[in-house]
DNA sequence: TTGTACGCGTTATCAG
DNA sequence: CTGATAACGCGTACAA
C-alpha cells in the first residue's frame, strides 16, 4: 500500500527543498532543465497529484458546485442533475449532490455543511416545506455570505439571486390551447395544491387559456391533489364524477393514472378523452398510448444553471450584483394520448 | 455581504488569542468560564462554523463518499443513491456523486480528481466501456494508495474491494421458474451482451432453469441486444420471428418495447404471452399492464453499499484487508403481465 | 488560565 | 538557479 506522494515527500527522497519541487512541476523558469526533468521523472513514476484540499484552502475555492434537490428518484431532477454535471465538468467543476427530502430542516442543514468550505456555490430546487413555511433565512444568510445561488424550477420569487425557471404558465396555456384547438369543450385539470409554485402557475395557466378562449371556469372539472401517497384513488373518484373531453395533467404520473382509471370506466384514450401532461418523463414515452406533453427541458435547465453559477463564480467580486431570471421556453411533443 | 468569520477574525475582534478562541468553543476546561462565555456568545451571533476545508486537510478526512456511476437518469442508480445517501448522512458524511457515462475515461478521470483529497472512498457501478476493455489499472490504483472502495451492481469479480451485488443468476432462476410453474413451455430471453456481467448472468440463470426443468434451450428465443439505441426494433424483428408463450427481459424497458410489439401483432399480455421483467421501476408499476418484476434491490443495495465503506473507514488501518461480498436476495414482486 | 508553535499540502514572495 | 518563509483555517501539545 503505497501511501499518497507529496510534495514533500519528494523533496526528501531528491534532497532539495519543496519550493524547487513545486516550481519545478510547474515548470518554472527558475529552475534548471536538469533539476526540472529530474523532478519531473519522478513525479511522473510515483503519480504525483496535487491534494485537492490542499488547493482549496490556499486558493479559498473549491472547484466543486453544490446542488441541492427535493428527491432524487424523479425523472425531472436526475436530467436537470445531468444537465448540471455536463457544463461543471466542461468548466473543471465537480458536483456535490445533497437530498432534502422536501424536509425544510434537513435542507437547512445541507446547505450549512456544504456552505462552510466545501462548495463555492448552490444550484437547488427548494423543497416543499420550504415553500409552505415561507422560512427563507438559510438561503439570505449563505447569500450574503457571498455564495452565489441559483435556483431552478421550485423557486422563490423574493430571493435576490440567479433563476432558471421555465414559462409554466405559459406552457400550460400551450397544452390547454392544444386541446381546445383539438375540439375539447370541456377540459379537466389534475393539478397539485396552490403552494407548490410550478403547480400554481400551472393552474393559472390553464384558467386563462379557458377565458382567453371563452370557455366556462368549471370548479368541478378541476382536482388538486394534496400529497403523492393516494393520487391515484383520488384521480379515480374524480374521474367517476365529472365528464369532460379532455385532460390537461400537470404531471405524468396524475396523466397515467387517469388513463388507467378512464379504461375502467371503459372510456378509451385518446378516442373518448385527450390527455396531456407536464413533463417528458421515461413514462410518457413508453407508456400505451405513449403521452403528448410539455417537455420541461431539465438538461437544458441543469446546464443553463451551472452555466450562470460558474459564470458568477468566475466574475470580479464587484460585477455579481446583477441577478437574472432565465425562462425557458416549453415545448410540446404530439404522441398518442391527443388526437 | 458579511464575509465569512474565522477563528481569527473571532481572536482579533476580541484581542485573544486563536487558540483560546477554538478551545473555548470546544468548551475546554482550561478557559475560564468568563471568557468562553464571552467567545461563544460572540461566535454564536456572528454565526461561526468551523472551515470544513480546513478540517479535512488536518484530520485527512473529508468526510465525503464519491460515488461514480454509468448514467443517473435512470431508475435504479438513483435509488442506489438514495439509499447511500441515507446512510451516509446519518453517519456525518456527504456524497458527491460523479458520472461516468459509460465511458473507460471520464471513469479515470473521475477517480482520479476524487482520489486527490476530495473523498475518503468511493463507491461505484463501473463503465460498460471499462468492463468490455479490462483495463482496470485505476481501480488497482486507488485501492492500493489506501482508498476503500465498493462496487455494486456493475462489478469486477478479480478486483479485491468489497462488493454489494443481487444474486441474479438467482433470481433470473427465480422468474423463469416462475413463468414455468405457471405452465410456460417456450420462455423466450431479452437480454444484453455478454461482457455485461449482469446480463451475463442473468442469462445463465436463464439456462440454468430451463434445464433444471429439463426444458430445451432453442438459441432463437434468445434475443441479446448490443446497445440501447434501437432496441424496440430489434425486439419488434425478432418477436415476428419467434413464437413464444412468454418472455423474460432482463429490464424494464426491454419488457415494455416487447409489449408494444405483441399488442401490434394482436397479441395480449398476459392473456397471450406472460412477461417477466429484471428491474421495478416507475415503467413497471405504471404500465398497463403493471409488469410482474424482479426487484433489484437498489435501496437496500445503496444502503449496504454505504455502510461497507463507512464500515471500513472508521475501522483502524491493519484490519482493513479483509474484503467482503454481500449477496442481496431478490424478491418477486407479482403484477399484471403474467397469469 | 492563556498563549506559542507546529503541522496538514500547497503556492507565492523574497532572500541568498 | 535554489531555498526559506508566510499564509490559507484549524486543533493540540506544550510552554508560560
Amino acid at each position: 500500500m503505497n501511501k499518497k506522494v507529496t510534495l514533500k515527500s519528494i523533496a526528501k527522497e531528491l534532497d532539495v527543498s519543496i519550493s524547487t519541487v513545486s516550481k519545478a512541476l510547474k515548470d518554472s523558469p527558475e529552475i534548471s532543465k536538469d533539476t526540472k526533468q529530474k523532478i519531473k521523472a519522478f513525479a511522473k513514476f510515483y503519480n504525483y497529484k496535487p491534494n485537492n484540499i490542499a488547493l482549496s484552502l490556499k486558493n479559498r475555492k473549491t472547484k466543486t458546485l453544490g446542488i441541492i434537490i427535493p428527491e432524487i428518484v424523479h425523472h425531472f431532477f436526475t436530467t436537470v442533475i445531468k444537465g448540471i454535471e455536463q457544463v461543471a465538468n466542461d468548466e473543471g467543476y465537480n458536483v456535490i449532490v445533497c437530498l432534502s427530502n422536501n424536509s425544510f430542516d434537513k435542507e437547512v442543514i445541507n446547505m450549512e455543511i456544504l456552505a462552510n468550505g466545501s462548495t463555492d456555490g448552490f444550484i437547488m430546487s427548494v423543497a416543499k416545506e420550504t415553500q409552505q413555511k415561507k422560512d427563507y433565512h438559510h438561503l439570505v444568510e449563505t447569500i450574503n455570505q457571498g455564495m452565489p445561488v441559483v435556483m431552478f424550477d421550485r423557486m422563490i420569487p423574493e430571493i435576490n439571486c440567479d433563476k432558471v425557471i421555465i414559462d409554466d404558465k405559459k406552457g400550460a396555456r400551450q397544452a390547454v390551447q392544444f386541446l381546445i384547438d383539438k375540439g375539447a369543450k370541456k377540459v379537466a385539470l389534475l393539478t397539485t395544491v396552490d403552494y407548490v409554485s410550478v403547480g400554481k402557475l400551472r393552474t393559472t395557466g390553464y384558467l386563462e387559456c379557458l377565458e382567453s378562449n371563452d370557455l366556462p371556469i368549471d370548479e368541478s372539472l378541476i382536482l388538486k391533489i394534496e400529497d403523492m401517497d393516494h393520487y391515484a384513488e383520488k384521480i379515480e373518484e374524480f374521474l367517476k364524477q365529472t365528464s369532460c373531453d379532455s385532460i390537461f395533467a400537470v404531471n405524468e404520473h396524475f396523466a397515467v393514472e387517469a388513463i388507467r382509471a378512464l379504461r375502467t370506466q371503459g372510456k378509451s384514450v385518446p378516442e373518448d378523452v385527450s390527455v396531456i401532461a407536464f413533463t417528458d418523463g421515461e413514462l410518457s414515452k413508453h407508456f400505451i398510448p405513449s403521452l403528448t406533453t410539455i417537455n420541461q427541458k431539465g438538461l437544458e435547465m441543469g446546464a443553463t444553471a451551472a452555466k450562470l453559477l460558474i459564470d458568477k463564480l468566475e466574475r470580479p467580486e464587484d460585477e455579481k450584483e446583477l441577478y437574472q431570471t432565465v425562462i425557458l421556453e416549453t415545448s410540446l411533443i404530439e404522441r398518442e394520448s391527443t388526437k
